[in-house]
DNA sequence: GATGAATGAGTGTTCATTCAT
DNA sequence: AATGAATGAACACTCATTCAT
């Protein structure tokens, strides 16, 4: 069992590596299986298969972002309900997203994995799924948000396209700025850019299409 | 010769869409060429291999997007040194945004594979390539500005991600978005969305570092 | 039939390249044709195939030197018909040494690719075929010589490694010579060493076994 | 691990079969491994491709024999440093030309493989290397004789030519009869033959250059 | 808890050769 | 007299995976 884990351990790190190499598809896992100091053997005993080591590196890395991105929105929707009125304070968004950005830094290689290497794999559309899970407690909050301001829509497609945008500003973060701290400074403006222009345009809407989500 | 040009295209349509289906690595040649109806000589008589093949369908359209590209900011360029005053007007990039969608569209299948199948290709970067090109002759520009508008400095990191951002709107729509009509309604809100959020960080700017462009 | 000569030309003379670079096994038609500025059907309407071709290039040479040969034996037979008695002066076989050399080194390559490069080939025995062809013609001689000269028995396998001994000599020279002055000195000084090594064996012979030739 | 090594002997078994019938270039892997009974994979198991299972068939065999030639030098050495005179003696080199003759025909196939279907490996210039070795003792050993019988310069070329017709007549041996004991009786007249001619050219040589050696 | 030998289908690529034009 | 497009079989090699031990 201690041995086990043992080997578990050095497989994840050298399938990490390799992985990071040459991408899911070309990795090789003899090449890893050598690199980790065990046959292939070991690797099976261990897990079902390449995508299944693949999933050991990522999952438990995107699982809890995905709790976070959970936890986060909860709290935001219990303030929602017991605020009478939005108020808009700059800095508003900023903790958390340091707090993101903590654990994409503090799992690097995994999220780069998640994000740039996974093609082949489940989990090649993990990013589309992270803006899908934000989209969809976004639109909620709006739909509370709608109950006090009335008669405002706003066009679904360009809602989606910023949470998209969001997210992406994390990816081009993680894979233009290694340095945590600098990447912190960063987000922050990005985030006041894209706070901003989202406010601007609730205020001053373009021409709204049936698609709309009222506001 | 009016033989080869045939083989060539039927191979280029059977190889488009191996590609898409698999991706660069995963993709068989044997299974192109079966679909193609041809045998695998045939094709290495006619291309050189793998990625010879996959060349052979993204880059021609990926060259006639940097052309495009180049003679904008050619053309941006000369307005530019002509006008004493640069005054933004809304839509102005409206007209380039819908020539491009335009492009994107008219080779829709070329640009996914080069975005998002390009894995182990020469052609993986490209993305990253075409930000690039954009951000120099975008700096270029801005140099130019400056000599009329001083003091103002622009944080270049903030540029860049902004460059990013723009011709990743391009890529979102591209991979959300199947007709090209309504992409290129929605392109003109996303530009317009860029551009005044460019237009108001210059105005009020973050704190500019040591790396800034003067404006 | 003007054209067809010099594609001929061509084609023998960018053979002649690749054999001599790559062996024939490995060689390339596809590599001789481009190489040739003609397309492979061209050499499959002057040429049978690749083997042809080889011939094609080491053929001449290689049946000039075995008419040589055999000329060379015809009046050396003439000789001893006439002389009554065998009187062997230093010297002797330089002239006709020379003669081949100077045939060997003006057809280089053609015996380079014979004796090197033809394996896989009908020519790879090239080299056993022109010893047995000397052997042939020496113990026929050694014949006639028998019956003058009683008593004296020859080791047949002895004389048969001498055969291949000489032959050998010019192998080793074409091999580790490359010029032809150098390699006509050297050849003068080789064959008096097997003459006299010859010369001397036959007046104190090793023990004779019965496939002993009467000399 | 006792499996491997049975695989291992059948591959080793079936490849010197193959490569013996085609020659190396033209021998297939696949035809060897169907022969032992063996899929491919498990041939790129043990070996790590074609040329390494041709060097595991004669490397070894090459290895000793190199072994023995230095072995045999050194004991010469040491014999030449100790005697004030050297006397030859006849069938002084006939033990040790016994024990080469016993050990080229103990790997009878693999001298053969080495000798005549080794081009394309890195064993095509095995016979040269032997005879660069031999040559290399050999002219050591007649710097020493040259302390004791001074004046006497001889011509280095020859020397050359006649270490590698010594190394030779074993080829010709190897490839021209096939019974170890028939060889072994005619090797001991070969160098008979060889050791006289050497003597004689010492005693009277043909016209030194200045490339000579002096002994 | 692992080993390591082996599988078998697959890969991209190269080849000498053919033949309608 | 020659082209050039195409064939089809073969090549060495790599892969993820299995299983008796």
């Amino acid at each position: 069992m201690r041995q086990e884990r043992e080997t578990r351990e050095k497989l994840i790190a050298s399938g990490r590596k390799e992985f990071l190499e040459k991408g899911y598809a070309k990795a090789s896992l003899r090449k890893i299986c050598a690199d980790a100091g065990v046959t292939t053997g070991a690797l099976y005993f261990i897990f079902e298969g390449k995508e299944d080591l693949f999933r050991a590196i990522v999952e438990p890395p995107l699982e809890a972002l995905i709790s976070m991105i959970r936890a986060y929105f909860a709290k935001e929707k219990h303030l929602l309900l017991r605020s009478e009125l939005y108020v808009h304070r700059e800095g508003d968004h900023a903790a958390a997203a340091e707090l993101f950005i903590r654990h994409l830094y503090g799992n690097y290689d995994a999220f780069i994995l998640l994000l740039t290497k996974s093609q082949g794999t489940a989990f090649e559309g993990s990013l589309e799924r992270i803006a899908e899970l934000i989209e969809e407690q976004f639109v909620m909050q709006c739909g509370l948000f709608a109950e006090r301001m009335s008669g405002r829509q706003m066009d679904a497609g360009m809602l989606r396209w910023m949470v998209y945008m969001t997210v992406d500003a994390f990816v081009y973060l993680l894979t233009h700025e290694r340095e945590e701290q600098a990447a912190a400074e960063r987000m922050k403006l990005m985030i006041n850019f894209i706070v901003k222009g989202f406010v601007e345009m609730i205020l001053s809407p373009g021409k709204a299409d049936g698609d709309g989500i009222s506001l």
